[in-house]
RNA sequence: AGUCUCAUAGCUCAGUUGGUUAGAGCGCUACACUGAUAAUGUAGAGGUCGGCGGUUCAAAUCCGCCUGAGACUACCA
C-alpha cells in the first residue's frame, strides 16, 4: 500500500456535514451564477416552458410547500439536464380574498368600515403592504430547499403592467361577446350588509345548530282535471304539499319541483287545523312521515281526525305543468311583476324523498338550486326581501319587518311564526314544528345568513364546453384520473365563470356601464382609457365634479406613481355617443390573476408580440396541489381556450396533499404542523426532498412523518457518505485519477455494475419523461443499496487494497468513479446539494488532464449533459448471472446460520444442482465471487441427470391455462404429483399428452416450469428455483485455516480499537500457551497472516502471564502488538 | 348530495397486461459479519390484500354494492 500523501485529491466525507455542504453549495450556485448559466448554456429555443403557479406571500410558508416546490423543481432540472432551456419566473399572487380579511383582522376593522372608518387608498395600501410582507421568508425556503426560479424578476399580479394585460384579456372576452352582467344566489349577511364568500361559510363556527318554524304549505291546485288524469280519479279540489324551513320565502314562491321518478298518492285526511276532508299530493314514501300509519283506512268512510286514506298513485312525471293558485298573494308578489312562467309544478332530478314531502317549494331568489331549475323552466322570481333583510313594500302586514332578528329587537316577532298562523287559518298549513337544524351565521355578526341575489358579471364558460373540454383531451394529467375525472367531470357540467367580488382589493374590472344598466364597455389598456378619458372631457355630459375626478386621473396617468387601483380607476367617468359610462365597483376573482399568467407574465400584447409569447406558451409543465383543480388548472385552461383555443399546459402533475403521520390534514389550528425551515435545518433539504419524493407516486397524498426523513438521510445518503468515503479513502491514497478515454473494463464485477449503471440511466429517464419521479427514485435507491454499495463495492474491497498498482486495480477504480459520477448527474434533480457537491469534488482532479470539454468538466452538475446511456455495456445476461449469484450467496449464508458455521470457518464446497448443462457455464462465471464471499473452496455442479437430486414440475399457469380451462386445477394436481423420473422423461420430449378428467391435451414442454427440490443426505436451501447443498465436513486444514482467520480478524479490530492507521505497520509477538494446533495453523498462514494484518515481524515466544490475551474459539493465546 | 381518490404486515409503501409461496424498508427478536463501521448480512415473528357478492379454470388485481378516510364542488326544500 502506498503512503499515505500530504494532499488528497478528493475531500473527505461525513454524513453530519450535509448541511454545512448545503450552504456552502448555495453559496457557490449564488457567486458563480449557476441557475442563470443554465438557462444562458442551453440553445434558447430548445425551450422547456414551465409556469410557477404563484404563492401568495402574505403567510408562512408550511411544508407543504416544500412538496409541490420539490417536484416542480425536479422536472425542471432533469429537463435542464436533458439540454432544454428551462425558463422559470417566479412569481406572486398579491389579491384576493383571504388578504383582505387578513388586513381586516390586523385593523380591526369590518368591509363596511372600508370606505368609511378607514379611505379606499389606506385599505388597499395596507393591503400591498400586507401582501409581500412574508416574501422574504418564502424567498429564503425556496432558495435554502433548492427550488431554483428566477426570484429576480418575479411577475407580481398588482403591478401595473400585470394589471394591464389582465386588462386585456378581458377586452378580448368582451370582444368575443363572452362577458355578460347577471346575479348569482350568494350567502348573504343583512346583519353585516355584506355577501359572504364560501370560504368565510366554511370558518369554523359559522354553521351552528338552530331551531326554526318549519311548515307543510297546502298548495290548492288550480288544474284540478290534471290531477283527476293522472291519478285516474274525479275529485273537486286537491293540495300539494310542500315543506320548507324558511317559511319567510313562502311569499316568493314561484313553482313546486317534483322528482320525475318519484311515486306521489293523494290522500284523503282531514286538515289538523281546520278539520276539514281535504285532498293532499305527497311522496308515497313519505307518506308515514306525515301520517300515522296505524289511521290508515282501507276503505273510505266518514274520516276521524288523524285518519287517512291513500285514493291513488302516478309518478311525478305525471304531475308536470298543473298551475296552483298563489300561496299568499300580495300586491308586490301579483304574477305581473313576475318575470316569466309562475305558479305550476316542475320536474327537478334533485327532488329526493329523504325528508319533506317529495314536492319542493321553490323560490329562485333564495336558492341556487332553486334558480337553476327555475332557469330551465322558465320559472320567474320574485325578490321580496331588500338588502337589509326587510320586507319590502306591497306585502301588507309583512312589509318593513325584517326575515331574521337582525337588529336585536326587543319585541322582535319572527315572521315566520305569523306566516304560519295565516296559513293555519286559511286551511293553507298541513303542518308546523319546530325543527333543529344546522344552518350558515355570518362569522362576524353570528347572525343567520340568507341566500340572496347580488349583482355579477359573467364568462360565458357554458358556451365553450366543447372547445374546453376537447382541449382538455390534448393534455397529459398526472394522474390521469384527475383529468378525465375530477376535471372532466368539472367541464362536464359547466356553470358560467362569476369572475366579479365585491371587495377592494383586486383588479379591478375594466368595465364602465351607462345608467341604464344595459350597456357596458371594456376597456383593455392604458393607453385606451387615456384616449377615452381625453375624449369623454370634451364632452359636455359630465358635471364639473366628474371632469375633475378625470383629470385627476389623468393627471396620475402622467405621472410616475400611478396605481390602476381602486379608488383611482371609480374616479373615472367615460363617455359615448350620448350616454355616460361609471365604472363597475367590482374586483376581479383572484383565480382570473393567476389563470392570466401565462401572458400577464410578460406584459403581453404590450411589452411582447404574439409570435414571441408563442415562444413562451403553452406551458410544458405545471404541478400545484390537486386542490388548485379547480382553481388555477380550471383558470389557466378557460382564459387559454377562449384566447387562443389550445390549453394552456401539456403536462400538468396534480400532487396529493400533505398529511400528519395519523393522515389528517396539516392546520394550524391542530398544531400538527411541521416547519420547513427547521426540517431543512434537522435532516437537510437532500432529505427532506428525497423523503417526500421516494415516499410515494406525487399525485399520491403524503403521511408525512418527519421519523422517514431521518430514515431516509441514514439509509440513502448514509450509503451514498460510505460509498463516495471507501472510494476516496484508497483513491487519495494511491492519487488516483480518471481517464475517460481508455476504459474497457475486463472484470466480470465491473461489466456488471456498469450494466447496471447504464440499465439504469435508461430507467430513470424513462420513468421521469412519465412524470413518475416514485419509480425513477426508487430506481436510484435500489441500485445504489443493492448493487452499487452492497455488493459492487463490498466484494470488490481487496482490488482496492492491493498493495501495487495492476490494471485490475485500477479498472476498479475507474469503474468505481464512473458509478459515482454519473450517479451525482442522475440524481442530481432529486438531491441537487449533495449531488453538486459530489460531482465537483469527484470531478476537479480530472479537469487538468481532460484534454477537452467533457461532461466531466462543468462547473456544476447541473450544467452537464444527462448521461447517455452506453447501450455496449449493458448485458443483461450478465446481470442476470449476478442476481443468481446473489441469491446462491444469500442462499449459502442461510445454510450456515442453520447449521451455526462462521463464515469465516473455510468450508470444502457447495453442490449446486443444475437442470440445463448451458447453466454450468453461467455458474462458472460467478464462481470466484461465491467462493469468496462463502468462504469456500469449490463448487461442485451437480448435472441433470446424475440422480442426485429430486425435480419438481408446475404448470406454466399463464400459457396451460387458455388450452386447459375449466381443466387447469385437475392438472396442477397431476403435474405437481410427478416424480423426478418421470419429469425426467418429460423434459426429453418436446410435447407428450396429458390426460386430465378424461380429456387428452398436447402439451409442449416448455409449458411446464422444473425446478430443482431435495438432494437427499445434504442440508439443502432453495430458492426461485435455485437449490445448493453445503458440503459441512471439516478437516485439519480448513480448521487451521480457520483459527488463521480468526486471528487476523482479531488482530485487525486491536489495529482499528488502536486507532492505527490503514498503513500502518506493526511487530506482532503470540504466545499460544501450548496450543499445538494453533502454533501449528499461525505457521502454515504465516505469510498470510502477516500481508493481511500488514505486519513485519510475527514472532512466537513465551509472554508474561498477565499479557493481553485473547479469545479464539474459547482458546486463549497471549500477545503483545506494536506499530513501527 | 354530487364528482374523484384511497384502503395490502405494528408503521411507510411496492405489487407491471388477472397466473398460484403477496414483497421491500422501518420497528421488534435472535444470530452473525466488520480495514466502508453511527454501515452491513442472515433468520424469526407479523397478512382471510377494508367487507359482501359477481365474472373467471384462476382475483390483491376486473365488475357491482357496502363501510371507512380524504379532496373538491354544491347545498339541503
Amino acid at each position: 500500500m502506498n503512503q499515505r500523501p500530504e494532499k488528497s485529491i478528493y475531500p473527505e466525507l461525513n454524513i453530519n456535514q450535509l448541511q454545512q455542504i448545503e450552504a456552502d453549495i448555495l453559496k457557490f450556485w449564488k457567486d458563480k451564477a449557476i441557475f442563470q448559466k443554465s438557462l444562458d448554456s442551453k440553445e434558447p429555443d430548445n425551450r422547456f416552458n414551465f409556469y410557477e403557479g404563484p404563492p401568495s406571500a402574505n403567510g408562512m410558508p408550511g411544508i407543504h410547500h416544500v412538496v409541490g416546490r420539490t417536484y416542480k423543481d425536479l422536472f425542471c432540472r432533469y429537463k435542464s439536464l436533458q439540454g432544454f432551456a428551462v425558463p422559470r419566473k417566479g412569481g406572486w399572487d398579491t389579491h384576493g380574498l383571504p388578504i383582505e380579511l387578513q388586513v381586516e383582522k390586523k385593523l380591526q376593522i369590518t368591509k363596511e368600515d372600508i370606505g368609511k372608518k378607514i379611505s379606499i387608498e389606506d385599505y388597499n395600501q395596507a393591503c400591498k403592504e400586507t401582501v409581500l410582507e412574508f416574501q422574504h421568508v418564502w424567498e429564503s425556503l425556496t432558495e435554502q430547499m433548492g427550488y431554483w426560479l428566477d426570484l429576480e424578476n418575479p411577475y407580481i399580479t398588482y403591478k401595473n403592467e400585470y394589471i394591464e394585460s389582465v386588462w386585456h384579456i378581458v377586452k378580448e372576452i368582451a370582444n368575443k361577446n363572452l362577458i355578460y352582467r347577471g346575479y348569482t344566489i350568494q350567502p348573504y349577511s343583512p346583519a353585516a350588509g355584506t355577501g359572504l364568500s364560501t370560504h368565510e361559510l366554511n370558518q369554523p363556527g359559522a354553521y351552528k345548530e338552530v331551531s326554526d318554524t318549519t311548515a307543510v304549505a297546502c298548495f290548492e291546485i288550480l288544474e284540478i282535471d290534471k290531477v283527476n288524469a293522472a291519478f285516474g280519479i274525479s275529485i273537486e279540489k286537491a293540495f300539494f304539499l310542500a315543506w320548507t324551513t324558511t317559511p319567510w320565502t313562502l311569499p316568493a314562491n314561484t313553482a313546486l319541483a317534483l322528482g320525475p321518478e318519484i311515486n306521489y298518492s293523494i290522500v284523503k285526511s282531514l286538515n289538523p287545523y281546520t278539520k276539514e276532508v281535504q285532498h293532499y299530493i305527497l311522496a308515497t314514501d313519505l307518506i308515514e312521515q306525515w301520517f300515522d300509519a296505524k289511521h290508515l283506512l282501507e276503505k273510505d268512510k266518514n274520516l276521524e281526525e288523524k285518519e287517512y286514506l291513500v285514493l291513488a298513485q302516478t309518478k311525478g312525471k305525471q304531475l308536470s305543468q298543473i298551475a296552483y293558485h298563489q300561496l299568499m298573494p300580495f300586491e308586490a308578489n301579483a304574477p305581473q311583476k313576475i318575470n316569466g312562467a309562475c305558479f305550476h309544478t316542475i320536474l327537478g332530478q334533485f327532488v329526493t324523498t329523504t325528508d319533506g314531502t317529495g314536492i319542493v317549494h321553490i323560490a329562485p331568489s333564495f336558492g341556487a338550486d332553486d334558480r337553476k331549475v327555475a332557469n330551465e323552466n322558465g320559472i320567474g322570481e320574485l325578490k321580496l326581501v331588500d338588502l337589509s333583510g326587510k320586507f319590502i313594500d306591497g306585502l301588507d302586514w309583512l312589509s318593513g319587518r325584517y326575515v331574521k332578528d337582525y337588529k336585536d329587537e326587543q319585541d322582535y316577532k319572527a315572521p315566520d311564526i305569523d306566516i304560519v298562523i295565516s296559513l293555519k287559518t286559511q286551511g293553507k298549513a298541513f303542518n308546523v314544528k319546530k325543527y333543529i337544524h344546522s344552518y350558515p351565521h355570518c362569522w362576524r355578526t353570528d347572525k343567520p345568513i340568507i341566500y340572496y341575489p347580488l349583482d355579477a358579471w359573467f364568462i360565458r364558460t357554458s358556451q365553450i364546453k366543447s372547445q374546453l373540454i376537447n382541449n382538455n383531451h390534448k393534455i397529459n394529467w398526472y394522474p390521469e384520473s384527475t383529468g378525465s375525472g375530477r376535471f372532466g367531470q368539472w367541464l362536464e357540467n359547466i356553470q358560467d365563470w362569476n369572475f366579479s367580488r365585491s371587495r377592494f382589493w383586486g383588479i379591478p374590472i375594466p368595465i364602465w356601464i351607462d345608467e341604464s344598466q344595459e350597456n357596458f364597455m371594456t376597456i383593455g389598456s392604458i393607453s385606451e382609457l387615456k384616449a377615452l378619458i381625453e375624449e369623454s372631457l370634451s364632452s359636455n355630459l359630465l358635471n364639473e365634479t366628474e371632469k375633475q375626478d378625470n383629470r385627476k386621473f389623468l393627471d396620475k396617468l402622467h405621472s410616475a406613481d400611478i396605481d390602476l387601483h381602486k379608488p383611482y380607476i371609480d374616479w373615472v367617468t367615460l363617455v359615448q355617443g350620448d350616454k355616460k359610462y361609471k365604472r363597475v365597483s367590482d374586483v376581479l376573482d383572484v383565480w382570473f390573476d393567476s389563470g392570466a399568467m401565462p401572458y400577464a407574465q410578460h406584459h403581453y400584447p404590450f411589452s411582447m408580440d404574439d409570435a414571441n409569447l408563442q415562444k413562451f406558451f403553452p406551458a410544458d409543465f405545471i404541478a400545484e396541489g390537486v386542490d388548485q383543480t379547480r382553481g388555477w388548472f380550471y383558470t389557466l385552461h378557460v382564459l387559454s381556450t377562449i384566447l387562443f383555443d389550445t390549453p394552456a399546459y401539456k403536462n400538468v402533475i396534480s400532487n396529493g396533499l400533505l398529511l400528519d403521520s395519523q393522515g389528517e390534514k396539516m392546520s394550524k389550528r391542530k398544531g400538527n404542523v411541521v416547519d420547513p425551515f427547521k426540517a431543512i435545518e434537522t435532516y437537510g433539504a437532500d432529505s427532506l426532498r428525497w423523503y417526500i419524493v421516494s415516499n410515494s407516486a406525487p399525485w399520491e397524498n403524503i403521511k408525512f412523518d418527519l421519523k422517514g426523513v431521518e430514515e431516509t438521510k441514514r439509509k440513502f445518503f448514509g450509503t451514498l457518505v460510505n460509498t463516495y468515503s471507501f472510494f476516496t479513502l484508497y483513491a487519495n491514497l494511491d492519487q488516483f485519477i480518471y481517464e475517460e478515454n481508455e476504459f474497457k473494463p475486463t472484470h466480470e464485477l465491473d461489466r456488471w455494475i456498469l450494466s447496471k449503471l447504464n440499465s439504469l440511466i435508461l430507467e430513470v429517464a424513462s420513468h421521469l419523461d412519465d412524470y413518475d419521479s416514485f419509480k425513477a427514485i426508487r430506481a436510484i435507491q435500489n441500485y445504489l443499496d443493492r448493487h452499487l454499495s452492497n455488493w459492487y463495492v463490498r466484494l470488490s474491497r481487496r482490488r482496492f487494497w492491493k498493495n501495487y498498482e495492476t490494471q485490475d486495480k485500477i479498472d476498479a477504480y475507474q469503474t468505481l468513479y464512473l458509478n459515482l459520477v454519473t450517479l451525482s448527474q442522475i440524481m442530481s434533480p432529486f438531491a441537487p446539494f449533495l449531488s453538486d457537491w459530489l460531482y465537483i469534488n469527484l470531478t476537479k482532479s480530472h479537469h487538468q488532464v481532460a484534454k477537452r470539454n467533457t461532461n466531466y468538466t462543468l462547473e456544476s452538475v447541473h450544467l452537464s449533459n444527462y448521461p447517455k446511456a452506453n447501450l455496449d455495456l449493458i448485458d443483461l445476461e450478465l446481470e442476470k448471472t449476478v442476481d443468481m449469484a446473489q441469491n446462491i450467496c444469500s442462499l449459502g449464508l442461510s445454510l450456515r446460520k442453520k447449521e451455526k458455521i462462521k463464515v469465516r470457518q473455510p468450508l470444502n464446497k457447495i453442490l449446486i444442482p443444475i437442470l440445463k448443462e448451458e447453466d454450468e457455464a453461467l455458474i462458472r462465471k460467478i464462481e470466484a465471487l461465491v467462493k469468496a464471499e462463502l468462504n469456500i473452496k469449490t463448487i461442485d455442479i451437480v448435472p441433470p441427470n446424475s440422480g442426485l437430486f429430486q425435480k419438481k414440475a408446475k404448470p406454466k399457469f399463464k400459457e396451460l391455462g387458455k388450452i386447459l380451462g375449466k381443466d387447469m386445477g385437475k392438472a396442477q394436481e397431476i403435474i405437481q404429483a410427478w416424480t423426478t423420473e418421470e419429469i425426467s422423461k418429460i423434459e426429453t420430449m418436446s410435447e407428450f399428452d396429458l390426460d386430465v378428467n378424461g380429456k387428452t391435451y398436447r402439451i409442449h414442454s416448455a409449458q411446464i416450469e422444473i425446478l430443482t427440490d431435495d438432494m437427499p443426505g445434504f442440508t439443502v436451501a432453495r430458492d426461485q428455483g435455485i437449490t445448493i447443498a453445503l458440503d459441512l465436513t471439516l478437516d485439519q486444514s480448513l480448521i487451521e485455516e480457520g483459527i488463521a482467520r480468526e486471528l487476523v480478524n482479531r488482530i485487525q479490530n486491536f489495529r482499528k480499537e488502536a486507532q492505527f492507521e490503514v498503513t500502518d505497520r506493526i511487530n506482532i509477538t503470540l504466545d499460544t500457551i501450548g496450543n499445538t494446533e494453533f502454533d501449528k495453523a499461525i505457521e502454515t498462514y504465516r505469510t498470510y497472516i502477516m500481508e493481511e494484518v500488514l505486519a513485519d515481524n510475527l514472532s512466537m515466544t513465551a509472554l508474561p502471564k498477565d499479557s493481553e490475551s485473547i479469545d479464539i474459539n474459547d482458546i486463549y493465546i497471549n500477545w503483545k502488538i506494536f506499530k513501527i
